[in-house]
DNA sequence: TTAGGGATATTG
DNA sequence: CAATATCCCTAA
């Protein structure tokens, strides 16, 4: 694949970094991966990058009345470059972390559209009557083509007759709406997949759920996000993607596939893929064409939780003592056993958690 | 449920 | 970039 160009790529950051649910590793890895976009150009992104710095030193527990936290966010809140992109009110709250919380969910909820989006809107969505409208007969055209191939693209590999799919004449009516038609039915169609099968999306959200009623302690994850605001948005200039490599994101990948026929298509879904979705049952396509809209920006972050992803806990000394003694008791591989006679050490821990920590304990 | 292979994140 | 730690998938 090409390299994406600049302003392709300032698109996807600004979107991708707009949207709470998705991991700070997933953006910091785009990041490196796609050319240097300046975030100055968007008020958007500037933001995005600071509240993910506010959610990052937020995210501690401050259950322990420490202050740590509130120390943290005051942190962020200090660089001038942050705090240039909220009005007052935030700095305003000194020492109520819960207010401040409150906030920046709020700022969260109140980050402006990406270009992407009012792109999309343009094309698919409410503002498609005018785009056609305005549209010269090239441009009609592409708008077309772009609904017809996509929905081959997908019917093909959904193995329906691609007969079925819209007519060309509608699409002439209304300008790419073969393409959303049979997108939101393969859509609906992954939804589908994804409810019998394992149902990843309400997982990612009962991660949500769990994540806010037990926080972790965690005193290194403020870094990576404070690293991107200091560098990307206060410093200016593109130093924070500068020394990235482009297209490197894909190699990696592929080596522990081994050729075992075809690439695998696009279209397919990648098992270990995660579903970040708008709001959940839309069924728009029963629509007119011309009534048909995208989810709107303000709804679109389903339960604001703060961190909402999962993070990477670390294993206590208690807890390492505590699975060595369990083993010594109960034999190695009882790990259900285990995990039942220290109910309140390993809480939190799988039986695999703990038989993945004592296999690599044991490795030296 | 468990073992083992891998993917992904973090650290050196 | 290699080594390590944690987490995830899947066969049995």
């Amino acid at each position: 694949m090409p390299p994406l160009a600049a302003a392709d790529a300032f698109r996807v950051l600004e979107f991708v970094a707009g949207n709470r649910r998705v991991p700070h590793s997933l953006l910091a890895g785009l990041l490196a991966a796609l050319p240097p976009v300046s975030p100055h150009t968007s008020p958007r992104l500037r933001k995005a990058i600071a509240l993910r710095a506010l959610d990052a030193a937020l995210s501690g527990s401050d259950a322990d009345g420490s202050g740590e936290v509130l120390r943290k966010a005051r942190d962020v809140l200090a660089d001038p470059g942050v705090a240039a992109c909220f009005p007052d009110h935030l700095a305003v709250v000194r020492d109520d972390v819960a207010a401040l919380r409150r906030l920046v969910d709020a700022e969260w909820e109140s980050l402006p559209p990406s270009e992407l989006e009012l792109e999309a809107d343009r094309i698919a969505g409410a503002g498609a009557l005018d785009t056609w409208a305005n549209a010269d007969q090239d441009t009609r055209k592409k708008l077309r083509r772009l609904g017809e191939s996509t929905a081959r693209e997908i019917l093909g590999k959904l193995g329906q007759d691609p007969s079925k799919a819209p007519q060309v004449d509608e699409a002439a009516n209304a300008p790419s709406t073969s393409g959303v038609n049979e997108g939101d039915r393969a859509q609906q169609d992954d939804e589908a997949h994804l409810g019998m099968g394992k149902g990843e999306a309400s997982l990612a959200q009962e991660d949500c759920a769990r994540h806010q009623q037990e926080p972790v302690e965690r005193t290194t994850d403020a870094r990576i996000p404070e690293k991107l605001v200091t560098s990307a948005a206060t410093k200016g200039k593109e130093q924070a993607t500068s020394s990235h490599v482009t297209g490197q994101a894909a190699p990696d990948h592929n080596k522990s596939h081994p050729v075992t026929g075809p690439k695998p298509s696009l279209m397919e879904r990648k098992p270990s893929a995660i579903v970040y979705q708008w709001d959940s049952g839309d069924s728009d396509s029963e629509r007119p064409p011309h009534q048909r809209r995208l989810p709107n920006y303000e709804r679109r972050m389903r339960p604001p939780p703060a961190v909402p992803y999962k993070t990477r806990k670390k294993w206590t000394e208690i807890q390492e003592r505590t699975l060595i003694e369990g083993v010594d008791k109960y034999g190695k591989g009882n790990w259900k056993d285990i995990k039942i006679a220290y109910p309140d050490v390993f809480q939190d821990r799988s039986t695999v958690d703990m038989k993945d920590k004592f296999r690599n304990m044991g490795r030296h």
